[in-house]
DNA sequence: AATCTGAACGCAAACGCTTGCGCAACCAGG
DNA sequence: CCTGGTTGCGCAAGCGTTTGCGTTCAGATT
């Protein structure tokens, strides 16, 4: 029922050796039977077996993309932008969504991506027990967000100081109490949450600002827990005038809390993100962006360009630029009481 | 140095059919020897290619998805959840992202997904020359998107009642001017458009209101085409007090135009938009919420289900249920110049 | 004691493709 | 005319599983 190679090899009247190295483009076939093989092909409208092709090749010809959770604005634009590049060379994109620790699990233990792909991307961290499962795959590894790991191509920006110019813009405009609110790294295992705490802990003790230990609050990189930490904070003594969200998501969040408690955004409480979401600009959020499509498409291609040239080695990480961009949600501290 | 079947059979002196029946829990194998089998594989790492088992068994234990943008929420929040319910039964998937022309016709036109699934998802409307490319694989079939589609099993929601429910509450608020941000349905040949616009139409020919053909806008079901089509619907000699967007998208866009254009909401003008964005509630936005996620989950299981019995023919199509949902951007027209 | 019956396992043939090698046929150079 | 080198193609051996069928053997049945 199904049409396989042989099929075509008898429709034209050759060897499916022929044929495979004709549809392939490989030499050792002259262009008048490359021709009649191709006709013969779309005719029967046959497509090669990817398992019988890659078990006999070796080559799968698919790049397994590993997240953490796929519905996720920058995650999801990652990823977008990855397969983009994947299947315009050619490649298959298989999706592994780890979001609970149980398929995270399931997946790093029985690891079913073993023998299915030619290279993967990570935009989760892998802690070193996975990252260790990862590199036993054999296979080309990129990732696209948290520091550098050995065996791995990475492709990432500087959280550090884009954080340092967003906290710096604060301490510019007069602000003294800075709230940050903050993300673990454990779950996920990624650096990015300490990243940008060190770039404001760096600003501060520049500015000769004392550390209040009660102006960071958890907010666990989501909206509602961005709105639950701003809340606490609001709840201190004396409270931020100004706060620093590790993330556009968890400002928004925090937006929605000021909201909700009667307070002006920029007059009362100044807020700025980071990453730039695309949501951002509608509500006018001073934030920095960062390139994250491109960053998604760089990964690819380096990866690609590893798939080429085997013997390459790894590529240098690459640092893609950052973009402090200024809106509406910051101002100089109590600015809605002058005159 | 990849270890293979007879790897862990010869470690364990039994042949490769019983390491193979042992492994997948066929019968025919001692419970003594399944576990020395299972405790030898766990101690060798091996993992069965899937390129040979599917080879020979002829099932791929892969279901392909197909979406439009992986980068948009709703495609993403759909695919993260149909994602879970794959995976963990033991399913991978493999995604195409076909948001260029391009990329679609390659998709349709080379079909690679053939031999390599199980099943097929898709989340974007194949118009009938794909829908019956699709078919031709002969694999179970879903969406959940747009209308029925012979073939397919469909989940989805009332979309013209959705918009009914949007309209009339702007209708109850004693709006007479209600301009519409729409999408076109052509790129995606999705019926959604046609379904929002016919419960605004229906609405107003009910409310004995007269249909002005300028009230309409396209927002092309962007964040940047909603703020473009406010800023058209404003220009207008009679600008709309109120605004049914067909997306939250829209509705964000067009929020941001109002702001730009110095008009408040709800005062000078209502916005209600459609989907329940996971950042409408931030906003404030007064929508219709329909169940994204679950609408992923639904359609993946029902995908299973006739994977594992394939007589039982196509499930009837599920309408899963949609909620008007209050929020702060609707209020009787021009609220603000009341005393 | 001879026969029958399962259970437990091995054999070997697929599955559909790729690829190294061999073998004609052909052409150019000596 | 004979070499040596191309070019174009077929042969057949894999690639690592699955699975129908055959074999062995212990225990139950007559």
């Amino acid at each position: 029922m199904t049409v396989s190679i042989t099929d075509v090899a008898e429709a034209t009247g050759v060897s499916a050796s022929t044929v495979s190295r004709a549809l392939r483009g490989r030499s050792g076939v002259s262009e008048e039977m490359r021709a009649r093989i191709v006709a013969a092909a779309a005719e029967l409208g046959y497509t090669a077996s990817r398992s019988a092709s890659s078990l006999a090749s070796g080559r799968t010809y698919t790049i397994g993309v590993v997240v953490p959770y796929v519905g996720r604005w920058f995650f999801g634009t990652v990823l977008d932008a990855a397969e983009k590049v994947f299947s315009a060379a050619g490649y298959d994109v298989l999706l592994y969504n780890l979001g609970s620790p149980e398929a995270r699990k399931r997946f790093f233990t029985k690891l079913p991506i073993r023998k299915r792909v030619d290279a993967v991307l990570s935009l989760l961290i892998p802690d070193p027990e996975e990252a260790a499962a990862l590199c036993s795959l054999g296979v080309p590894l990129a990732t696209t967000v948290g520091g550098a790991r050995p065996g791995f191509t990475v492709v990432g920006i500087d959280d550090r100081g884009g954080a340092e110019s967003a906290v710096r813009h604060l301490v510019n405009l007069g602000h003294r109490r800075i709230g940050m609110i903050s993300g673990a790294s454990e779950p996920l295992h990624w650096t990015t949450p300490l990243d940008r705490r060190q770039g404001y802990l760096d600003v501060l003790a520049d500015a000769g600002i004392e550390l209040d230990p009660a102006l960071e609050a958890d907010g666990g990189y989501t909206v509602e827990g961005g709105e639950q930490a701003m809340t606490e904070l609001l709840a201190l003594r004396h409270p931020p005038t100004a706060v620093f969200a590790q993330s556009d998501e968890m400002a928004m969040g925090a937006l929605r809390a000021l909201r909700r408690h009667r307070l002006r955004v920029p007059e009362d409480v100044s807020v700025v993100g980071f990453d730039d979401h695309e949501l951002s600009e509608v509500v006018g959020l001073t934030t920095v962006a960062q390139p994250v499509a491109a960053q998604g498409r760089e990964a690819a291609r380096l990866l690609l360009a590893q798939l080429d040239e085997p013997d390459a080695g790894a590529p240098q990480p690459v640092e893609m630029p950052i973009r402090f961009i200024l809106r509406e949600t910051t101002a100089p501290p109590h600015s809605g009481r002058q005159p």
